[in-house]
DNA sequence: TCTGGGGTCCTAGGACCC
DNA sequence: TCTGGGGTCCTAGGACCC
């Protein structure tokens, strides 16, 4: 005898404001003001922490950075809900965000502690509710199915077990969505921030899910939200209402057909607990723009750290890679990648420099650039990366250094 | 108002092999 | 001499996400 099926619960957790709220734990006095996250230690910051050492309560309100002190090409990681409503948001350039709220209190962006933090609360949850997906630092999705509770008032009773036991545990809150799925979780968890849960069910795609404008899918950005906009489709309805084959003819046979399935919330991956890694890399923005030929030093300088980091990052998380990449932004924005694969795992920062040195050479360096990046592809973890070098036949031109 | 850093996945053409 | 498809890998660019 087998039971029915459950029907499929599906939770999307994201976490309020995560940087800015994590920095809070140990600022309190800074609860309720403007603050941005953004940028690197200032001259400032590194005062006040020679002064202050792990006293951080302590520290005067008027002792932080300002918004209005920054002068650099950052952008703006989180901001609280106070800076929120002066229009502040992520992705937002710092300059922008000075001018719309320069009293708002800057703070460096500390990934070490957020990182802890991101630990912290993923473990709260598996050990509430084992079947889980990171989606970043600061939010998973939560396979509810088959957990006690999961099905209680459409999700709601474990929602809010999981959002107090977090609070308990980091003194974080955070918002959920449940659906029958990831996409509509995604959508549900937006309904109500910050520290609010929302339920929605299938029969709720009309009233809760149409309404809202094509952007608010996960997936469509802002060159596939102003093409529906320019063919007159501003709200997921609307978009449900097209003809699935006429969306195939505007977007291509996949996107199209993807766009129809989740205008009409249909959406069936699986909440993935485990994935490998593709690529690792490191890019910097440089506070001016540089040429290659008259900052040759400084360029070389960068380039070497960047091959030495990202080889750093393959060794101490265990990768191997044998496609080595270059990344170059004009300042135009347009990007250059080059590439080149090579028949042998490595990890080496000599063999990356290597590598990306001869992608280098294939790219326009007449023009002077804001951005260089490197980046290890086509990864595989230590042991099976060595076994592959081992039986590999070494052919002749793909060896990008003599092996003795 | 000029826009970080770290990722994933998709597309499309060409090489190359069967 | 001219003409096939299918499959896979490589590379470059682009959209999108957190």
């Amino acid at each position: 005898m087998s039971t029915p099926p459950l029907p499929r619960r599906i939770a999307h957790l994201d976490m309020d404001a995560f940087f800015a709220s994590v920095e809070l734990l140990r600022y309190p006095q800074l609860k309720g003001l403007p603050v941005v996250i953004g940028g690197s230690p200032s001259r400032n910051d590194l005062a006040l922490r020679k002064q202050y050492g792990e006293r951080y309560a302590e520290i005067p309100v008027e002792a932080f950075d300002r918004l209005s002190d920054y002068t650099g090409r950052g952008v703006i990681t989180t901001a609280t809900y106070p800076a929120r409503t002066f229009g502040v948001g992520s992705a937002m350039g710092m300059m922008k965000a000075a001018r719309l709220c320069p009293q708002a209190i800057l703070l460096p962006v500390n990934f070490d502690r957020y990182r802890h933090y991101s630990r912290l609360f993923k473990s709260v949850i598996t050990s509430i509710a084992p079947v889980m997906e990171n989606r970043g630092v600061d939010e998973v999705y939560i396979d509810f199915t088959e957990v006690p509770g999961g099905q209680e008032d459409g999700g709601r009773v474990l929602a809010q077990r999981i959002q107090q036991a977090i609070f308990d545990a980091t003194q974080l809150t955070c918002s959920v969505g449940v659906a029958p799925n990831k996409l509509l979780a995604k959508m549900a968890s937006e309904f109500n921030k910050p520290n609010g849960i929302s339920i929605v069910q299938p029969e709720d795609l009309e009233t809760l899910i149409w309404p809202l404008s094509c952007r608010k899918i996960n997936g469509i950005g802002p060159k596939s939200g102003a093409k529906l906009e320019r063919l007159e489709i501003r709200t997921i309805g609307e978009l449900a209402a097209r003809d699935r084959f006429w969306l195939m003819e505007q977007f291509g046979k996949s996107y199209g057909s993807w766009l129809h399935e989740a205008a009409w919330g249909r959406d069936d991956r699986p909440v993935e607990t485990h994935s490998e890694p593709v690529s690792m890399s490191r890019e910097t923005t440089f506070e001016r723009d540089l040429h290659a030929v008259h900052d040759k030093a400084e360029l070389g300088q960068i380039f070497t750290w960047l091959c030495q980091q990202v080889a750093a990052d393959l060794k101490r998380k265990g990768y191997m890679g044998r496609t080595i990449g270059i990344k170059l932004r004009y300042p135009d924005f347009r990007i250059a990648t080059r590439d080149h694969s090579i028949n042998h795992y490595t990890a080496d920062p000599r063999e990356i420099r290597h590598a990306a040195g001869q992608c280098l050479k294939r790219v326009d360096l007449t023009r002077p650039f804001r951005l260089l990046g490197v980046r290890v592809g086509n990864l595989l973890p230590n042991d099976e990366a060595l076994h592959h070098n081992e039986t590999q036949v070494l052919s002749h031109d793909d060896a990008t250094l003599p092996l003795f």
